[in-house]
DNA sequence: GCCAACGTTGGC
DNA sequence: GCCAACGTTGGC
């Protein structure tokens, strides 16, 4: 099983649309960058997710999902009326991919940016570099565990409900 | 709203 | 293949 992160917008999906659907699998669309993509494409059915807000008012790591489904090709690549269209795609080359996935946890605050910064093992985890605009991250195994003891240890109740 | 950083496009 | 211009991301 691996880890990973992916950012989105809360406007348009945030944890909260997971958590009130809590047994259905979402589609996770619209990544339109290649490395982000490919990352996508290493994705594994049961791989565990942070999910990450950003461009909000409480941007940092907010719950985890989970992957029901390995990629396959987004359909949102073939639709004009998508703001995820893409001309030069077709379904006899598809350029995109989407993942199913669905809630796991969400935590009973915030885990915010300058607090991350201040985890030692995420000192190399892109996320936190300069300038990083990756939407689809990798994590270590260390890297994810620091950040779930980071929660527990300033909770009570295990850094989730 | 500002601006730095980055990825992509397109002319050459 | 280079690189300038442009559009987008994302924190502040």
């Amino acid at each position: 099983m691996a880890y990973w992160l992916m950012k989105t917008e809360p406007d348009e999906c945030s944890i909260d649309d997971f958590a009130n659907a809590p047994n259905k699998a979402l589609r996770w669309d619209g990544v339109r960058n290649y490395q982000a993509r490919n990352f996508m494409r290493a994705m594994a059915t049961g791989d565990q997710v942070f999910l990450y807000h950003s461009s909000c008012a409480e941007i940092g790591i907010v719950g985890i999902v989970e992957v029901v489904k390995a990629t396959y090709p987004d359909p949102a690549q073939y639709d004009p009326e998508s703001a995820y269209f893409d001309p030069k795609s077709s379904p006899e080359k598809p350029r995109w991919d989407a993942v199913d996935v669905r809630f796991v946890s969400k935590f009973n605050r915030v885990l915010g940016l300058a607090e991350l910064r201040t985890i030692s093992a995420l000192a190399e985890q892109p996320l936190l570099r300069k300038g990083n605009r990756l939407s689809v991250i990798p994590f270590s195994t260390t890297e994810w565990r620091a950040v779930v003891a980071t929660l527990s240890s300033s909770d009570s109740d295990n850094g989730r409900k």
